[in-house]
DNA sequence: CAAAATTCCTGACTGC
DNA sequence: TGCAGTCAGGAATTTT
């Protein structure tokens, strides 16, 4: 369920709280949640003396710079948290899988539930390797996000990223019109577009006046630039709540904190509730194996 | 080539 | 009260 606002979120409180520490000793409980390496050893003698020189975010993944141009990549998949202890004696959280000690004494610790996020230590690419980037990716004029896929190659088949990636309305335009989408599909494939989910996915088209169904290249050039403009309005001002923190409590910031855009939310998860603009009451079908909130008057 | 189905997982919830 | 069944869904993998 963390989306792009919930893992802003974690970055900006690791960003502030992390950088600069180094690592001391790293426990994995749970390997599954290391499954990318052979061993939790591997990813241990890999992450252990290394100093946290940044944060940052491609997508759905927290991307932290280590001192040796290596990263240390983070995607909590549906129930991951990141969370942060001042020392070992703090109890543990059940299905903390993963203890990073810092040479400070603080903790922080990987926890989640159902496992299907995961921790790994990405290594550079050899000097002049080539790293195919995503074609939808490389349509951005610039940002953060191509050096970021450079440098970590199982990053490199994102899409676009809202705000890492640079890419202007027409160039959207020209996406939406290569191949025939479904809109929510399209939003929420990390190959397309990188860092929406089930909630925001909802959530944009809604706030862009978009039925989930309708088939990108049916839309008019005020449509796109419409949706083209809302994607970031609608993240951003998620991000500024904190992120949204449903009724499981699945989603805390590293300091335990819950977001509080779930009382912002215009469609997802109120079904029967009536819409804010029109009262018309919220509908819900699965659309693509994903349960889908709209307000069928107000989306077209 | 792409799209659809399958798999992973735990806890909450439903029906009997 | 207990127990089997269902659901939630991100993304890698497998099948169609």
């Amino acid at each position: 369920m963390p989306e792009l606002p919930e893992v802003e979120t974690v970055r900006n409180v690791l960003a502030r709280e992390a950088i600069g520490k180094r690592v001391k000793i790293v426990h994995v409980t749970d390997g599954r949640a290391v499954r990318r390496h052979k061993t939790a050893k591997d990813f241990r003698a890999l992450l252990e003396g290394r100093s946290f020189k940044s944060v940052e975010r491609l997508g759905k993944n927290i991307v932290v710079g280590l001192d040796n141009a290596h990263h240390l990549v983070i995607h909590l998949g549906m129930t991951g948290q990141v969370l942060r202890a001042k020392n070992a004696k703090e109890p543990k959280p059940k299905h903390t899988h993963v203890v990073i000690s810092f040479t400070t004494g603080d903790e922080l610790r990987y926890v989640d539930q159902r496992t299907f996020g995961e921790l790994y230590v990405s290594t550079p690419p050899v000097e002049g390797a080539e790293v195919e980037i995503s074609k939808f990716a490389r349509l951005s004029i610039g940002g953060d996000g191509l050096s970021v896929r450079r440098q970590v190659p199982e990053l490199a088949h994102l899409g676009i990223d809202p705000f890492e990636d640079q890419v202007g309305w027409d160039r959207f335009a020209a996406v939406l019109r290569s191949r025939t989408f479904g809109l929510k599909p399209l939003l929420t494939d990390q190959d397309i577009m990188a860092g929406i989910g089930n909630i925001y996915s909802d959530e944009i088209l809604f706030t862009a006046g978009l039925m989930y169904d309708r088939v990108s290249e049916s839309l008019s050039t005020i449509e796109i630039r419409r949706l083209h403009r809302t994607i970031p309005e609608v993240l951003t001002e998620a991000i500024k709540h904190g992120g949204t923190t449903l009724a499981d409590e699945m989603f805390v910031n590293p300091d335990g904190e819950t977001g509080s855009y779930q009382d912002l939310l215009q469609v997802h998860a109120r079904e029967g509730l009536p819409c804010y603009q029109c009262r018309t009451p919220i509908s819900k079908v699965v659309f693509h194996q994903r349960a889908t909130y709209f307000c069928a008057k107000c989306q077209g």
